[in-house]
DNA sequence: TCGTAAAAGCAGATTATTTGCGTTAATAGG
DNA sequence: CCTATTAACGCAAATAATCTGCTTTTACGA
């Protein structure tokens, strides 16, 4: 189901698979898009922690390389796709908050190791964006380019 | 029409101001959400090289707040979301495409100054991505972080 | 000028979307 | 426990969008 072809998927369709009659699902979301969007973001809602590498450089290191992999991968790029195309920007906002915090844990752990690190609004500038930037755009960003900006944002001073 | 909700504008609508049958249009695009990703890329192919303002940073600042003030208004909103939303994904290389050209002609610029410039890669990485993700996933980028964004990449040393 | 192929119009069939209305389910107050 | 109230759902008819087969027009090279 969530592998099918967005232009497959309707709303008589999912109706149909849930139980429902169409026009619940039509009162409810209005479109297909705010439905999907809805559908993405529990997706996209993280199951864990970040793993606990050691310290905060590899912390990130691992935590940017499953990211980069999972929102790459055909069903990531969906998901993403997916609550970008709805209106409502509330469901993008929820994402990049996800991300935040999932960060936030990783800061907060280095800070309490007395390690320096990052702030996260530049660790979201400088790691996630790029990363997401190039998966939207067009690129597959290769395993290595991760690891480079991970190394920069963690060896920046200013 | 280019400011209508995305809502409102529907095949029959826009084949009836072009004068055409919608049949027409769903052969030649398939749906909706091919033709705006069309339109749009029209629209966000630059019509002028970047402004030469003396120096690569000072260029790359009046590019970049400019940029950012494009992307960030309604209809650049739009013109994005048009972009990601529809399946080919070759409309959304184009932009990537059309915005790195834009930072190498000011690459190019600062090289035959003399400057020491970064590589357009990494203006993508550190000041266009994060505007277009900030733009995307609900911020609205002030100029102060762009200016910021600029002097970073334009700082950084490996 | 003609022949050919691609594109456009047209109209009917199919499918999706909207809407009004009656019914059911959930819940708060007696 | 019962009932009133409200929100959600199902149903079905009306509307609108999408798809498709076929015909006609247009563009272009022989």
């Amino acid at each position: 189901m969530a592998e099918m072809s967005r232009a497959d998927v309707t709303i008589p369709l999912i109706a149909g698979k849930a139980g429902v009659t169409p026009s619940t699902i039509y009162r409810r979301w209005g479109d297909l898009q705010e439905l999907l969007a809805d559908v993405a973001v529990d997706r996209l809602r993280p199951d864990m922690e970040p793993i606990d590498a050691g310290s905060g450089k590899a912390d990130l290191e691992a935590w940017a390389e499953q990211y980069a992999e999972e929102m790459s991968s055909g069903p990531g790029r969906e998901m993403i796709r997916d609550v970008l195309a709805a209106q409502a920007g509330a469901n993008a906002c929820k994402c990049a908050e996800f991300t935040r915090q999932q960060i936030g844990v990783i800061a907060e752990r280095a800070k309490v190791r007395g390690e320096v690190f990052p702030d996260v609004e530049r660790v979201m500038d400088q790691v996630v964006a790029p990363i997401i930037y190039r998966i939207l755009f067009g690129d597959v960003p290769a395993t290595r380019r991760v690891r480079d900006l991970v190394a920069r944002v963690m060896s920046a001073t200013d």
